[in-house]
RNA sequence: GCUCCCUUCGUCUAGCGGUUAGGACGCGGCCCUCUCAAGGCUGAAACACGGGUUCGAGUCCCGUAGGGAGCGCCA
């Protein structure tokens, strides 16, 4: 039987980065088995869910490189199917109406909890041999109840955590149609799972105490054991302070990540790696994730979100993209920021030479301003330090042999910054910063002859000629 | 409260009865060096606790503690 798996989020919000690792897992499943893999938008709490959600969701999936194999499925969408399927469980006795109302239930809660034992529903209204039901009250609208097994237990064999035994004592005749007749979320899930036939059921361990109710539900519906999917909880990421991540502890939208200047094969990759490893391996591309992911490696406790690693391996991932593609995006973060790239400068090799020099695409495009913009001012500092008197003396001789040279290579540059430092007898230091104080504004650049070298000679030569002209005269005053 | 789950350096993890408990991020030091990085070398840093089982437990079993999840006419 081929594999499908499926990622079915709640559309109230964006796609953080639990719900994208469980999402990616489910994705990495499904294409290393040449299964498929399917989106379902579980939206039936209209209070909550939102289009523009829907879409948030649908953005963040596709910057991943998530890719479904089919247009997602909106439960909202099979309200008749969820209906025809309770009345079967009602024709079968596998389910019962209830007339208990909200407050009764509530009250048998209370005496449970009283006791000491789990709240739940006392099946007053369930149905059995010999037993007579009171009369329903015609002022009360029933809900639907799941007639659940009354003795044994519900195993899961769960890929991950290994099997998981549940009494079926713990589990109370769950409402699947609300007293207004609309099926609730552990029905659906069912229904829907059966009917696209999932083999995989991937999602977040918050969800293992519903496990035992929906497989009971689908043994109702399915007779055939085999048909039963396979699950996979995949356990919660937790933010900084070890409490699970929520929006106030930095579960931002996967977008953020993007507008943060991180690459997106660089999320995936840091995510793969937070619950799941392979030898000492850290680094992945796409294709290996695939090829080496297993679900039952999948570590079993909860692991924490760390920012910091996170940037390291989108460095990694900087550092590994060829130059046109880096470039590329380069060029994007710079556009965004309203910085023209008319001019002569390739983008490719600036990207090129400052991916050693940046975590993210935002601090690359920090560094790039300078190669396509002109300093309008110098670093105090900087100025103060690198730019006196003897050190605008020597600029001005590098200028000279700049202008002079025959071929704008980083080896000419670098030898006609060198002869300058040595014909003066001066460390290199003396030649370059006040080179990078006059070309960058700041004392920071990339090796001096590369950074000329992709700046182009005109603009070099106009900045040292500027840088000379203002800071000669502010040292006069 | 009840049920279920989890527990190796600060963090992500390797380990699957015998290891100097390994790697990575971060942190410290040294080297390289025209700045900043990158890189190389190196250092500090962990088996939650208590009982068993065993010749021998991070590894198996049972408790304890801590953490998490669920117990909705939410999903």
């Amino acid at each position: 039987m081929s594999v499908v798996t499926r990622f079915a989020p709640s559309p109230t919000g964006y796609l953080h980065i639990g719900g994208a690792r469980t999402a990616l897992y489910s994705w990495l499943h499904a294409r290393q088995n040449g299964g498929r893999f399917v989106l379902r938008i579980e939206d039936t709490d209209r209070e909550r869910s939102t289009p523009e959600a829907v879409q948030a969701i649908l953005d963040g999936m596709t910057w991943l490189g998530l890719d479904a194999d089919e247009a997602p499925v909106y439960q909202t969408e099979r309200f008749d199917r969820y209906k025809a399927v309770i009345q079967q469980l009602l024709d079968e006795g596998k389910a019962y109406h209830c007339y208990s109302t909200a407050e009764e239930v509530e009250a048998m809660r209370e005496a449970a909890r009283a006791k000491g034992e789990k709240p739940r529903y006392d099946g007053s209204w369930r149905p059995s041999p010999g037993r007579t039901l009171p009369e329903p009250p015609a002022d009360v609208p029933p809900v639907v109840r799941f007639a659940n097994p009354l003795e044994g237990d519900t195993v899961i064999h769960d890929l991950i955590k290994g099997d998981i035994t549940i009494s079926n004592t713990e589990l109370d005749d769950l409402i699947i149609a609300r007293s207004d007749g609309t099926p609730t979320y552990n029905f659906c899930v069912v229904v829907d799972d059966m009917d696209m036939g999932i083999t995989h059921i991937i999602r977040g361990d918050d969800h293992v105490n519903n496990t035992p109710r929906q497989i009971n539900i689908f043994r109702a519906l399915v007779g055939d054991e085999s048909q039963l999917p396979h699950y996979a909880h995949v356990p919660m990421i937790l933010g900084a302070d070890g409490k699970r991540l929520s929006k106030r502890h930095g579960a931002v939208g996967v977008m953020t990540f993007r507008e943060q200047g991180i690459l997106p094969e660089a999320l995936i990759n840091y995510l793969v790696r937070l619950g799941w490893s392979q030898g000492d391996k850290e680094i992945f591309s796409r294709e290996e994730m695939v090829e080496s992911f297993r679900l039952e490696s999948v570590q079993k406790g909860a692991a924490t979100f760390d920012p910091d690693k996170l940037l390291w391996v989108n460095q990694e991932h900087i550092k590994a993209m060829p130059a046109e593609r880096l470039g590329g995006l380069l060029a994007d973060y710079l556009a965004e920021r309203g910085v023209s790239m008319a001019g002569e400068v390739d983008v490719a090799a600036v990207a090129d030479i400052l991916r050693e020099r940046g975590a993210t695409m935002v601090e690359m495009a920090d560094k790039a301003e300078m190669f396509f913009v002109a300093p309008t001012e110098y670093d105090a500092k900087a100025v103060k330090k690198f730019c006196r008197p003897v050190n605008l003396e020597l600029l001005a001789q590098v200028r000279d042999r700049l202008a002079a040279l025959p071929d704008w290579s980083p080896q000419a540059i670098h030898e006609a910054v060198h002869g300058v430092a040595e014909a003066n007898d001066a460390g290199l230091g003396k030649v370059a910063q006040p080179i990078r104080v006059a070309v960058a504004g700041v004392p920071v650049s990339p090796p001096i002859d590369t950074t000329l070298a992709v700046l182009g000679r005109d603009a070099t030569l106009a900045r040292i000629d500027r840088a000379l002209e203002k800071l000669d005269r502010s040292a006069d005053n």
